[in-house]
Parts: C-alpha cells; sequence; structure tokens
DNA sequence: CTCAGCAAGTTTGCATACAACCCGCCCGTC
DNA sequence: GACGGGCGGGTTGTATGCAAACTTGCTGAG
C-alpha cells in the first residue's frame, strides 16, 4: 500500500480540481482525517504540499481553506501562462515521439467527442500536461504546474460560449498538427491563441 | 514566541542559503530536532515546506538532502529567469515609492562598499527581492521565488572576475536610475543584461 | 439597543510512542 | 571466491495525547 499522505494529497487535489470541493470551503484537518480514515498527521503533511502548489490557502492557527483567486489574480496568472506556456510548447516539440503525438491527438479527438464537463476538465488537463513534461524542463514545469492550477479550478467550461469552445477544441487539434509537422513557432502560436480564447471567456479581455 | 515550524524553516533557509549547509548534505530528521530543540514533527513541516520551494529534496523513506542542481537544470532556470525578472521589473518600476528607491540605492551602494561575500549574496538576495516584491502580482513572485533559490544557492561571487562583478554591480546601480527616470524599458533592459552577465560567470554562456 | 469583555468549545500546533520501511552486513550456499 | 537471502540497526511514516490559540456566543454595563 502507497504512502497514506500521498494518497491524501492525491484524493484532495482530485476533488479540488475537479471542483467537487467549491474554492473557498474551509477544510478541517479532523473532519478530512476521518472522512479519508487516516490520522490527522498525514493528513496535515497533505495540506501542507496542497498549500504548496497553490492549490490550498493556508493561515497560522485558522487552518487551511481551497484556494481563491481574485481577478486580478488571474489576470496575473495569464500573463505569466502565455510568457511560459507557449515557451514549453516550444521546446516541447522537437521532443515529443510519435507515439505521444498519437496519444495527444487521441486526448484531442476524446474532448470533441466527450460530453461530459467533468471529464473536459481531465482530458484538458492531461492535454497541457503532455506538453509541459515533454518540455523536458524540472524547473518549467514546476513553475508552471502551479500557476495552471488556478486556472484549471477556475476553468468552467459551461462559461464558454459554443464559438468559443469550438476554437479552443481546434486549437488542441491544430496543435499536435503543427508538433506533427515539427513546427516549434506554428505550435507556440496556436498556444497564445489558445491562452488569448481562454482569457477573454474567463476575465473578458486585456483591460 | 512564534511558531516552532516557522522557525525552523527560516534558520534552515538561512543556513542553506547563505552556504552554511553545503548542496546534497543529507538533513535527518531527528539530527535537527535536537539541534535546533524541537520535536521532529516541526522539523517535519519545514522540510516539507523547503521541499515546496525547492531547497531541498524529499524522497519517500529516503528523508531530505539539500537540493542540487545539474548544470543543465541551471540553465533551464536561467532561461525561466530571463522570461519572468526582466517582466518583473518592468511591472514594478511604476509602482516604486521614493523611499523604496532610496533604499534600492543604499542596497546597492552597500554591495559596492562591501567585502564579505557572505554578506553581498543577502544583499543582492534584498534587491532582488524588491523589485520582485514591488511588481505587485503574488503569482508571479510565487513562480520567481523558487526559480531564484536555486541561483542564489549557487551563486559563487568568487567565481566573478573582477570586470564581470564590476558589470554586475554597476547594472544594480543603472537599474536604480532607470526606476527613478520612470523607464520600464530602460530598467528591463538593464535587468536583461544583468542575468546574461551572471549566467556567463555560472555556466558560461548559452551553448 | 449596542458593544466590550469573557468563558466554553473547537481547532490547530507540538511532543511522544509505535509501526513500516530502507540500508548494510553477515552468513550460508553454490 | 562470488552471489543471494535474511537479519539487525537506524530512519522515515503514522497515530495518539496534550497544550496553546482562535472562534463564538453569552452576559452585563453603558
Amino acid at each position: 500500500m502507497r504512502p497514506a499522505a500521498e494518497q491524501v494529497t492525491q484524493s484532495l487535489r482530485d476533488e479540488i480540481m475537479s471542483g467537487a470541493i467549491a474554492s473557498g470551503t474551509r477544510l478541517g484537518e479532523a473532519e478530512l482525517a476521518v472522512r479519508l480514515s487516516v490520522s490527522r498527521t498525514p493528513v496535515r503533511e497533505a495540506l501542507s504540499r496542497l498549500a504548496a502548489e497553490g492549490l490550498v490557502e493556508l493561515t497560522p492557527h485558522r487552518g487551511a481553506r481551497v484556494a481563491t483567486w481574485s481577478e486580478e489574480q488571474l489576470r496575473e496568472i495569464f500573463e505569466l501562462r502565455l510568457r511560459l506556456e507557449p515557451y514549453a510548447v516550444r521546446q516541447a516539440v522537437p521532443r515529443l515521439h510519435s507515439d505521444q503525438l498519437d496519444q495527444l491527438d487521441e486526448l484531442a479527438e476524446a474532448m470533441i467527442q466527450n460530453r461530459s464537463l467533468d471529464r473536459l476538465v481531465d482530458l484538458n488537463r492531461r492535454f497541457h500536461g503532455m506538453f509541459i513534461d515533454a518540455a523536458g524542463s524540472l524547473p518549467l514545469a514546476g513553475a508552471l504546474k502551479a500557476v495552471t492550477h488556478a486556472a484549471v479550478v477556475h476553468q468552467n467550461f459551461a462559461d464558454y460560449t459554443p464559438d468559443a469552445m469550438h476554437r479552443s477544441l481546434n486549437h488542441h487539434v491544430e496543435m499536435v498538427a503543427a508538433a506533427r509537422a515539427g513546427d516549434g513557432d506554428w505550435a507556440e502560436a496556436v498556444m497564445r491563441a489558445h491562452l488569448y480564447n481562454a482569457r477573454a471567456t474567463m476575465i473578458g479581455g486585456p483591460l
């Protein structure tokens, strides 16, 4: 059996990212310990790690809450993503093997076929994660992970207009095509457009 | 008295950043607990947080070591800094008040006067930190903190040639001048040059 | 009626005890 | 003599108990 702390971390991460636990919800240690059938110690450990990832906010003697982001912070996060994620895609392109490209195509296709919004969030996270991992830079991956978490949690595909959703799904397909062509510039440009499109529906333009 | 875990975190962070504990050193929980006169619990908490900051590496059942960075990772870290820190400086310029500018001048001047290398590391960290904080973006500050930590730990001013050191110190002064002039473009450019200069002495060029 | 002060209850923070796991060494076997 | 298995020491991972801090609701004075 795997370490308890890690399992707790994963469980909470999934629940937060999938939206099962809403932003701002209070996370009592004892309550979580009972619910997950472990003691408070690994729960504390897990909360500490998630706080490091930026998924929960931890204030001394006042416990943990699921992180919340102001509109201003979301804007700043997109600014960061725009500086890092297109670069990551560019680095990833020459490193992607054909089987990975196939996987990416499958993910992009699955997102188009898919109808469940919950599943869409997960597929989307895996799609972006594959590019980030393929970039092959641990520091870059670490910096982006914290930053994209926020976007994932806050991402409400229900807010997407049909047009915006259509664009987003096509961006995924186009990005894989660019990668398959070995054209880093192209892929990078598509990722930029992808992020601007997402930002437009989430916070409505640059201001 | 302040919370024990926080004090332990701060102590270890200082010791690692100042180089008092070398890169790769094993950090036994029991040993640290005795040395800092606390139990293992807050020590574990501290190690967990420092791992999140990227200062220590934590492997399951095998304990903690002070983080080490390969030359490849250092290269990637500089790539990240080059994308984020000049941008941070640009954002900071219009937000810096005159008393903060005075402080920055004092730091830059102190670095010139200073002869102790240990003190230089601390002054340099505070100088860069002020710009990052002034940028006013928590997500940006978080991303940069993890990334600059590595550079600070690995920074060996003893490796600087007199010329490189002279350039570095002058960059600081010039950056404050640019900020005082309210010229974000100028300040950003100086920071770029500052980072390239540092990279050249630390890993020797882009490759 | 409002607000300051306080007291009970709940929650976090720390210490200690126990269990699980990893590493190194020894011994036995091939 | 070399290699594989296992046994012991030591370290990390988890559970539990207790002390300190915060929150909340009440009470009484203004």
